[in-house]
DNA sequence: ACTTTACCTTA
DNA sequence: AAGGTAAAG
């Protein structure tokens, strides 16, 4: 039986990737409500599914780790990532040199399997930058926002590394779909139990099972909404199954969800909403988690406060409820101040608002550190003037 | 254009 | 009530 990756085990079965703490805090950004799919397996280890294979990651100071799961796949595309299991290719090929008249084929062979591991290693590290979008610049951006904005400021001294992921927006839209008159903890078991029944299969950790998130057509079955009722999904099991059934009917499929990827904000939005179960705070999400638009702020009660608690913002202030002049209001407020992707930047408030969040400011770590340092500047100050009174 | 009500569960 | 949406008034 195979179990979670660990760093500590040694870093053979792992890859890695130049990336900092302020560019990317794992546990923030997997854990705030934009994926529902991670869970942390170990200290600091994070395992999901994305781009269709199950990976577990963690950070150092200055890198980003990734280990991949081997997956039995009927295709075979899966199978010839057995690589990871013993030492580093490249040891064996130069070893493989030494011998003599029939071992070329097996060199040969050899060199076909390294050049598939480079192959499959450029795609996955192209996946996994992708994903985490890391060609944006988020450090130059943190400056930006702050600069702007005084509150953004102190916040973002203790949220750091809060970055929007690309997801895929099949997974997107159906699982925000989930998140209407709900809380996060029951959002990710609900998604859990919908991939659990109907995705395929990727692979056993350590007694959990991980699936793929369920195709289009899987979603459009016409079954579906009894089998998800079943499973606790309440009134957002007929959204679900319509939702997809609307998609393959009157769009022709997933190419069409991927496609508004190149459309307006508007445009996709307003596609976006004529699906069931999908309204302004849902579509706004979709937009920004998954078809490139940045500048989306996702307005919904909670935004709300922070609007007008932080910002002494009044849009909506004589309203007893988001209408969608208030959401249109409150998104205008926030992309005036914070710019072109005032999404990224409500995404860093909303993570530090957060329950689960809230013990992070009280004992920061970067915090202690000024505070120590303060301290320290003191201490050497007191220390030369000691040392002038000495003298 | 805006408010109200019902909708499924679980905490 | 919880990170809403749809339908009716």
């Amino acid at each position: 039986m195979f179990k979670h990756a660990l760093l500590s085990a040694g870093t053979n079965a792992w890859r890695s990737l130049a990336c900092s703490r302020s560019e990317l805090r794992l546990d923030l950004t997997l854990g705030c409500g934009q994926s529902f799919r991670w869970r942390e397996t170990g200290d600091g280890h994070w395992t999901g599914v994305m781009g269709g294979r199950v990976w577990t990651l963690t950070q150092t100071d200055d890198t980003l780790w990734y280990h991949t799961y081997s997956i039995p796949s009927a295709t075979g595309e899966g199978d010839c990532r057995k690589r990871r299991a013993g030492a580093p290719i490249l040891e064996s090929k130069s070893s493989g040199k030494k011998v003599k008249g029939g071992m070329e084929v097996k060199e040969e062979e050899e060199e076909e399997l390294l050049a598939v591991r480079t192959d499959l290693d450029r795609k996955e590290e192209v996946l996994l930058r992708d994903y985490f979008q890391l060609d944006v610049k988020l450090g130059d951006l943190y400056r930006e926002w702050g600069a702007a904005d005084p509150h953004f400021k102190h916040i973002a001294n203790i949220f750091t590394g809060v970055r929007m992921l690309r997801q895929d927006p099949t997974e997107c839209l159906f699982s925000f779909i989930c998140t209407s008159n709900n809380h996060i903890s029951r959002i990710q078991g609900m998604v859990e139990r919908l991939c659990q029944s109907l995705g395929t299969l990727l692979c056993h950790l350590d007694q959990t099972s991980y699936h793929d998130f369920p195709s289009l057509s899987a979603l459009a079955d016409s079954s579906v909404e009894a089998c998800l009722r079943d499973l606790g999904f309440g009134y957002r099991a007929k959204f679900l199954q319509q939702s997809a059934r609307q998609i393959l009917d009157s769009h022709g499929g997933p190419l069409w969800l991927q496609g508004l990827r190149t459309a307006s904000y508007l445009q996709a939005r307003d596609a976006l909403r004529t699906l069931p179960g999908v309204g302004p705070k849902v579509a706004d999400c979709v937009c920004l988690m998954s078809l490139d638009k940045a500048c989306v702020v996702p307005v919904d009660t909670h935004v709300w406060q922070i609007a007008k608690r932080d910002y002494s913002c009044i849009a909506g202030s004589g309203k007893k409820s988001l209408t969608d002049k208030v959401h249109q209001e409150i998104g205008d407020f926030f992309r005036q101040l914070w710019g072109p992707y005032a999404g990224w930047a409500h995404s860093v408030l909303f993570c530090a608002d957060l329950k689960k969040f809230q013990k992070l400011k009280e004992m920061p770590s970067l915090k202690q550190e000024e505070v120590n340092s303060d301290i320290k500047a003191e201490v050497e100050g007191k220390k030369t003037k000691i040392i002038k009174t000495l003298r």
